[in-house]
DNA sequence: ACAGCCATGTAACTTGTTACATGATTTT
DNA sequence: AAAATCATGTAACAAGTTACATGGCTGT
């Protein structure tokens, strides 16, 4: 999903620091795959080599010391190309499922299996997050949404790839 | 997608070297995103490392010297386990698309302009890999299908998404 | 006094990317 | 003879994960 991107993209919303940042982070992206400290740090100091973000000084009026960030004017500009180029379709050719779908095809092993395996999984996680949708702000709604559209997706995609198991297992075998 | 995982998955189904897998690699995941050869070669010594694969000797009869490689039975172990664990929904909560309307939004950026220029790269996309079944054999037929769900999920989303817009600015503005 | 949160960082390791270097064989 | 293809690898770098280490402030 790249870190580096968001987080910059989050520092331009305003100067912050390290440990605000990740909860920022967190808030908004899930609290599944929460982003790790050591990241969160490793990544502000590349960030700060490559001049996109300049420290504003140490503060340390009431609290532990915080050195806040800020976003520099080259930083912007990687921001804003970020946001307005388009993702390139590179990202929706490579899909864990098709991976596997693929190889258990090619050592003739259980493919429904598979399937059958993920569809459940796919089954639980759509009831989980259309449960979880009822107490979700709408951030939240948008992002959880964003996954049961995947989810529906990839259940069309199984139902489409059983039926054709047959014809795929002569494909692989030639091949 | 682990690269590590699928290539130890193309190794079950017999033994093979490093050029070879590199090339079987692309031919079932598409010409987009080819694997890299430094990838091949340091994921094998990886994978040798780990005695998830043992080297079968050299081959030089007939050509330049191949170094064949066959998984051992804890690889086989690690191909099934991987083969039959249904993937966890966190990769479906992880989105560049939610990711950089989430910054759009807070950048109070024009997040209108972002939408629709994914909206216009997503139906290119649509229209060329359409157009691209056309020629592709089933299992290439498969990876596209897969590619054309997703992104059919994504136009709707983003849809949804843009006639949320109003409310989700002053959504972001209270956080 | 102690627990819990705020805050920053380093070290070791894995994975992935790009570029470079080398050389043999096969095809034109 | 030259070009394309087969084949293997290293080096340098970028990014992500986990674990560890440190210390100050706040609330009970």
């Amino acid at each position: 999903m790249d870190n580096t991107q968001t987080l910059l993209g989050l520092i331009a919303a305003g100067p912050s620091h390290g440990y605000d940042l990740k909860s920022s982070y967190d808030r908004f992206f899930g609290s599944k795959k929460p982003l790790a400290y050591g990241q969160v740090y490793t990544t502000l100091s590349r960030l700060q080599r490559d001049d996109l973000i300049v420290a504003l000084g140490h503060e340390s009026g009431g609290g532990p010391e915080r050195k806040l960030y800020q976003i520099t004017s080259s930083g912007r500009d990687r921001v804003s190309q970020w946001l307005f180029t388009p993702d390139v379709p590179a990202t929706w050719l490579q899909s864990n499922l098709f991976a596997k779908t693929v190889v258990a095809l090619l050592l003739g092993d259980d493919a429904n299996r598979l399937l059958d395996l993920q569809r459940a999984e796919h089954m639980e996680q759509l009831r989980q997050m259309t449960q979880a949708k009822r107490n979700a702000d709408l951030m939240n709604v948008l992002l959880l949404d964003h996954a049961l559209f995947q989810i529906e997706a990839n259940l069309r995609w199984m139902d489409l790839t059983e039926a054709r198991l047959a014809e795929l297992r002569s494909e692989v075998v030639k091949a």
